[in-house]
DNA sequence: CCATTTTAATGTACGTCGTAAATAGTTTAC
DNA sequence: GTAAACTATTTACGACGTACATTAAAATGG
């Protein structure tokens, strides 16, 4: 088998200048002659989102999203210069789901800078649980996007007007997605952990405890032994896993409030 | 080229029973007969932590592993049941560079939960500027190695005596965890995508201007637009790599006072 | 000491991947 | 109608992890 486990891809790896005139379709001038493409460059990227959405990452090839359009793998060639620029496509196509930024004044928009905070926390959050693969497409030097740029612009709109001066809007943004990103990464990985291996967490625990049992002393870890069952036991009887995430957003929110300009 | 990008890998995609029995020494009872075996487990981490180190995961095969040591991929499996249980070992390992727990009126220990969690937040973080492919390789389900449990037996520390409940230590320890790796993620992969790719950010910046400028409607986006520039400027010309990560630190410790127990 | 057994290291091979290059087929322009 | 432009396929290459068969080396039992 060539890779079981789920092997994690790069956006950005093929030339980002071709990335970024596909994204905002610059040079799309209708080809002139030759066959009609079958294929649209929406279409592959709308295909391979599906085949990642449902299989995962690790067996998102360019094979399997030809399959899946009825064409061969090379086909695509002629549409995307590559996986990497694919890569991209997916990225600003999925960023797209959380919608244009609306006017603060909108009805249903929340008002106020927490609840502002915690609607684009939950959204991310919600964006991440449908496409779990998200998580594990590293965003290194991103693509700019339209929506990738709408979502910044909307994101930034939450911390407006604050009196931040906009570097510290940029940084409370950041740390904002960095966090959900981190949180909602272990609660991902546990899930898909329970659906690749078809084991669930209690059996896990009961094929390794009677090696910990054996190995793990106690007595030298005890704050890890107390909390570590505690926390199991927790987890096995109620395991509501926006728990965490909530617990975790409002713990930084309170630690943002204490740290706003004085108005 | 297969891959130009930085693949990333999965720990416990192997057998995570035999990965523990592996981190734990099980069953090491020496060969009785045979060829003298040239390597140990634990070269063979230490070849791979170092191949990883200075070249990234994805150049991290197990044939590069055994030409490090002199030895032909397969060779390797005499001693590692396949890569995945490899990746176990090198997180593990590389999990003991943060020392046992000492006890908390060890001298040099700081004192105080803030103290103390801004020490391991800064450890953890310079652990993954040491080792970036820590970033990539996902820890879901983690196999409880030693180390692993030692790391947790110490951040767990941190918190202890404060009258958190169980659940919230963890909770809390988990927290700041999921902060260090989504803040050191951003600014890792932009230093990688540097060296990989051999542009600089402004070089990158000035490329991409002429493309952005005719595309992009800043009438649309005017708070990404003003922000976005003012982030840029800032970044070109005073980077401090840690600026970004101690003030995310602050906000989130300041929230963790506004919640914890009254004393 | 030698034959047997056990273990380590190698060589070869398979099926996978991304994609370069060559080829065949289709549509339009002149 | 022929040439040019374009799309789709076929084939092929070098990488990957690792199964399998083979060869070499050490310790044991006689």
């Amino acid at each position: 088998m060539h890779n079981d486990g789920v092997s994690i891809e790069y956006s950005g790896t093929g030339d980002p200048t071709r990335s970024m005139e596909l994204l905002w379709g610059v040079g799309e001038d209708r080809p002139r002659r030759g066959p009609k493409p079958k294929l649209t460059v929406a279409g592959i990227t709308a295909a391979a989102i599906a085949v990642a959405d449902a299989e995962g990452l690790d067996v998102l090839t360019m094979r399997r999203v030809g399959e899946q359009l009825g064409v061969t793998a090379m086909s695509l060639y002629n549409y995307v210069p590559g996986k990497g620029e694919l890569l991209d496509l997916m990225l600003d196509a999925v960023y797209a789901e959380v919608g244009p930024p609306a006017p603060a004044d909108a009805p249903g928009e929340p008002v106020g800078w927490r609840a502002r905070l915690e609607r684009i926390a939950r959204d991310n959050r919600a964006l991440y649980l449908r496409h779990p693969w998200l998580l594990r497409v590293a965003t290194s030097r991103p693509v700019l996007g339209p929506h990738t740029i709408a979502k910044y612009d909307r994101d930034l709109r939450a911390v407006d007007g604050l009196g931040l001066t906009d570097i510290d809007m940029d940084l409370l943004v950041q740390l904002v997605n960095d966090y959900v990103h981190g949180a909602v990464r272990g609660a991902v990985e546990d899930a898909q952990a329970v659906r690749s291996t078809g084991i669930t967490d209690l059996e896990w625990w009961e094929a390794h405890a009677p090696l910990l049992a054996r190995v793990f002393d106690p007595e030298r870890f005890p704050v890890a032994a107390r909390v570590g069952s505690a926390a199991g036991e927790e987890y096995q009887a109620a395991h509501d896993p926006s728990r965490a995430f909530e617990f975790g957003l409002k713990v930084l929110l309170d630690g943002v409030e204490a740290n706003l300009p004085p108005r």
